[in-house]
DNA sequence: TGCATATAACTGACCAGTCAGTTATATGCA
DNA sequence: TGCATATAACTGACTGGTCAGTTATATGCA
């Protein structure tokens, strides 16, 4: 068929070879979240990016490798973070934990952070190497930094010896919790009142709840 | 083409009407979970309930209503067990919180307990309904009655008066991400050591972290 | 006989991935 | 600077395969 310019004022398309990949990967996140890995749509992706489908395929090549791309890249930043506030907080490791929580909790009120644990969960049946891959690079990171912090305040004698993975537990359960009550199940959350919930977070976890009055 | 039986001694199938809805759920659960929803096969379903696909529609109009019918047979039954044992316990507050834990903490050694929760995760972007009912109908009540056996240990002075819902997520938070962390992302689990576990998580939750020596 | 239960075979729609060809931009050359 | 040439970036249209749901037909049972 022949292609017939409608005006040729405005081009149809620009390169833009070097920005590409991170706005597919952006449209893909988003169409992914809200339509689920299976049925979204390649086209919608493409088209949520601004350009065809046929162009998507110039950067990825399948619809599996770019959920792949689209975890790798979201993935690493987290735990880096993660690890960086925890070696710098080897000093005040109790005010690291604070400001940890402050700032996961901040996070969480942005439904996007959900996107990707959302992804993981629901396909960590089909794609065991995903579900690999993440608790690796996220989740065991994390962790990790989390129970360094911990020793750290225990050597310190700011904290019982508690087993770390315990206190790491009980630390970001809750606040797991409420993001999956949130972002997940729609509910009512908590985390429209982050001073009142870390305020109570940090009140049942340094002082428990037995009554020793 | 003509149907030719195969051997007319050993009858095809069996009139058993009354016992199969509950097969091809089960059947359904086994192969959502295993695949997710969008990439299950109804023909695959369908085997693994011991007939064909055409058959699945006899009991079920479609995939979706497939769907629907599983989570709601698995769902009220857990959160009534909750309800049950949080009215019952109401005299002994603690002791019931000690027996909610242990029960869900074995519950949740098994797998498939975890099925309908990543399906709903998986799939709550797509089917808000399904989130929606999920939450009203397995974790609000829950949550409900755990609420109710916390305000019942503050009335009863066993616990110090903490935001009931905080407490909520104190206590089940950390069960929960453990689970997450063995079940979807397929770590080495605390639920192992289910007493050690349960003991930790009790420690903190009662006692804190805060050292008062 | 007649109805409920079952299936094999079929259909229609959808969509990931491909391909032949087009357009935007960069480069070489006068 | 202006024009030819090269090629990177892109697209519309197509294909092959898959699968939810339907239909025509067969079988067990009262």
């Amino acid at each position: 068929m022949q292609y017939v310019p409608l005006l040729s004022s405005s081009p149809r398309w620009k390169r833009r070879a070097s920005a590409r990949p991170e706005e597919i990967l952006e449209a893909a996140l988003d169409e992914f979240n809200e339509r689920g890995f299976d049925a979204a749509r390649m086209e919608d992706v493409a088209r949520r990016a601004g350009l065809s489908k046929a162009g998507v395929y110039l950067y990825f090549p399948s619809k599996t490798a770019l959920l792949q791309a689209l975890i790798q890249a979201k993935v690493a930043p987290l735990a880096q973070q993660a690890e960086m506030i925890a070696t710098a907080g080897l000093a005040d490791p109790m005010g690291a934990l604070r400001a940890l929580a402050a700032s996961v909790v901040m996070r969480m009120r942005d439904p996007k952070t959900f996107a990707v644990p959302r992804l993981v969960i629901g396909l960590s049946g089909r794609f065991p190497e995903i579900a690999d891959y993440y608790r690796e690079q996220t989740v065991a990171r994390a962790r990790g930094a989390l129970e360094q912090l911990v020793k750290a305040a225990i050597a310190k004698g700011a904290m019982r010896n508690v087993d770390p993975a315990a206190v790491v537990r009980a630390f970001v359960g809750p606040l797991f919790f409420e993001a999956m009550w949130t972002h997940v199940l729609r509910g009512e959350s908590a985390l429209n009142a982050p001073e009142d919930m870390l305020a109570s977070h940090f009140d049942i976890l340094l002082n428990g709840l037995e009554n020793r009055a």
